[in-house]
DNA sequence: CATATATTTGCGATAATTCTAAATTACATG
DNA sequence: CATGTAATTTAGAATTATCGCAAATATATG
């Protein structure tokens, strides 16, 4: 393994890591719905601002959301729809890992209410 | 947000938390030479076959990995092609959040290598 | 200036990560 | 059965990360 594929792997760890978190991927999940401001945010999410901030701030260092400004409010969404794309693969990884078809019902309930 | 959205997020944080090493994700793109057993692993990645093997034992328990045994050896693969997609959506969102050209030249550079 | 919206900072507590080295298990074969 | 090969597991140690809260600090607007 040379030095580039291992600067390579580094950032990818570094995105996956931004994603490894629940708080964050429901902000991701969230901001399906377009740009969101970190207040709307905040509400949807049952936490406040202060801490939604700071987990929009680990997802704007890892380049996966971005943010426009508008008098004193800021409108987030993710930087590329390729990580929606991400998001869904763990989705698909996890159907697959499951194993029987009592797991897949169960899950696929959960689908339903996205 | 619902329990039931909850658990999922944790679901997928924990797979997204066992890519997030460079390490794993070397292992991850070595394994797309189908099945190898943990010995060329190490070599590959040039670490000792204990390390890799912990390694490997993270990959399992997210389920990203399963293993077929042949007398003393074991044979590793991805339990499901979904991951190379996932890893593929990584680099997507690296390339995608690189601003100018010469992120993008250096970037195509080291993908030829592969 | 007062208000609304966000961000940043400074903790503090806890827990996770990663590696090395050594012990252990599993299996095949002479 | 003894030995060697392949891999896993355990233990430990050092380092580092995580997460949330509360308070302080921006920033823009009327």
């Amino acid at each position: 393994m040379d030095v580039e594929h291992q600067r390579m792997y580094q950032y990818y760890s570094e995105v996956c890591k931004a994603m490894s978190n629940p708080q964050r991927l429901a902000i991701i999940d969230i901001l399906r719905q377009g740009e969101v401001p970190v207040g709307n945010l905040a509400e949807q999410l049952g936490r406040s601002i202060s801490n939604t901030s700071q987990h929009l701030a680990v997802l704007k260092s890892a380049r996966l959301v971005k943010c426009r400004k508008e008098g004193t409010t800021c409108y987030y969404s993710v930087s590329t729809p390729a990580i929606f794309k991400a998001f869904d693969c763990m989705a698909q990884i996890i159907f697959d890992g499951m194993t029987d078809r009592a797991e897949h019902r169960e899950y696929l309930k959960s689908q339903v209410l996205v």
